[in-house]
DNA sequence: CGCGAGCTTGATGCCGATCAATGCATGTGG
DNA sequence: CCACATGCATTGATCGGCATCAAGCTCGCG
């Protein structure tokens, strides 16, 4: 039904995703640079200059490869680093005592993960990949003499935890005063939006969750994420085969929201 | 029905917040260091030395007094400070295009306010006064030069940062996956739980929320809230008189949360 | 005194959870 | 290669928790 869109544009090692046989060649890779790494514009600050982008090269301790299923780290395990997605997704779970977990973000490349871990010296939250994926692990010490070094990388970080703490609030709206319909909407729009912000198209894209994920994430069932899903492809607003979707009516999907 | 708990035991200025006629003469007030500012401990990173510490002092600005209903800053403003809350309460609240809004938090006595305004440099939430309130105000800019200095103080705000995003992250819990006693119970135990902290009664305290702000924190209508609070009161968990609670279960309320 | 803001409580209805059946794709072992 | 299990998704039927609508109360205040 759908042209396989299923592709990183300017990633590399996702393009093999969905062919096994180079699945099973992933293993860990040697080290590269910053300088040309192709996430640099996302991941470091704008306008950086040659020493500072040096330094903060030379902060990338090393990258993990992770297959889909994979854990990065789990709630418990001690804080030394911090994470960025080079490509792939993941997502990030939090647990209650008695077993009850919550999906509370979906990551791509350039976002940043763990920084839960700073607060307590543990992190609270599991990450596990849902595709094969590449990240770079970034010790939190190094970063902290860099952040010290250079102004422009201190306040870089600072924007990187700002944002990630406006997300979780937008997050909280949308679990606290949308009914099932609007979260759904906004899921999409939003995965669109940081999709197309990659170079991925805006409107054809892969779920990388399941609909129990989704469901999870949005503070709803599998089957309510499921039935809406359908509806909205009655209405012709999205066309769903699995986990493909298109995006038929962007418009419509706003309008869900606002209305 | 319930003694007069409603005063701060260390914390001066709050002591007066229900007697009107003081209320009348809240003021503006003259700086004052952080040295002898019994918010220390909350405030500042621990064992800091002196050096540092009247550096920190330094950056301290000002602080601003807010009657109850006062607003700190609000969504669209200029970012250009962190602020701390030095005595009293303040709430915060997201809003939404459509006029929607949410109560994200209620902050007190050490909590910090306002780094969601680093993201774009502007601010997202609307910070508002829940009682009459004394806010410590950091120029960002210095506190990035003081950060820079001192590696334990900028140790010290990312623990702040990453305090904000784990509060976040439980908050999201428990929209997601929480019913209305389980969130109305979580809620009156953390705020048991903070204001022992800071030395309150553990079991005796005053909302500073309506039923209506409760309600949208925990992403329910104010009935509801109210509802519950008979409920928990017929099952002899807790004691409400309008917005004084006493609890008398605490194991009772835990037991609604592991259960 | 009357008025409005905040709270409580009841009656009713709806949205989304729950329970259940089915289909489909993939993997596995006989 | 088939039989079977497992994971994921869809769809229907039913139920219940919370929203909604509504009425009445208290309290502080102009």
């Amino acid at each position: 039904m759908f042209a396989e869109i299923d592709t990183a544009p300017r990633s590399s090692p996702t393009q093999f995703r969905d062919l096994p046989e180079r699945a099973a060649t992933w293993k860990p890779q040697t080290q590269v640079s910053c300088s040309d790494c192709r996430l640099r514009e996302l991941c470091l600050p704008r306008g950086l200059s040659d020493g500072p982008l040096e330094a903060f090269s030379a902060a990338v301790f090393a990258h993990r490869r992770l297959r889909s299923g994979q854990a990065l780290f789990r709630a418990g395990e001690a804080f030394d680093s911090v994470y960025l997605v080079r490509s792939g997704f993941v997502k990030t779970l939090v647990l209650l005592e008695d077993g009850r977990e919550q999906v509370t973000g979906l990551q791509m490349r350039g976002d940043m993960l763990g920084m839960d871990g700073l607060a307590s010296g543990r992190h609270v939250s599991d990450v596990i990949a849902v595709d094969n994926t590449e990240i770079c692990v970034v010790p939190y010490e190094r970063l902290e003499t860099l952040s010290q070094q250079a102004r422009e990388v201190q306040r870089h970080l600072h924007r990187m935890f700002a944002k990630e703490i406006v997300r979780e609030q937008r997050m909280m709206l949308l679990l606290g005063s949308m009914n099932a319909e609007e979260r759904v909407s906004a899921f999409l729009l939003n995965l669109s939006e940081r999709l197309t912000a990659r170079g991925y198209s805006p409107s054809h894209f892969v779920l990388r969750l399941t609909r129990e994920d989704i469901g999870s994430l949005l503070g709803m069932k599998l089957e309510t994420v499921s039935r809406i899903f359908s509806k909205f492809q009655k209405a012709g607003l999205i066309e769903v085969d699995g986990k493909q979707v298109r995006i038929v009516s962007i418009n419509g999907l706003s309008g869900i929201l606002n209305r």
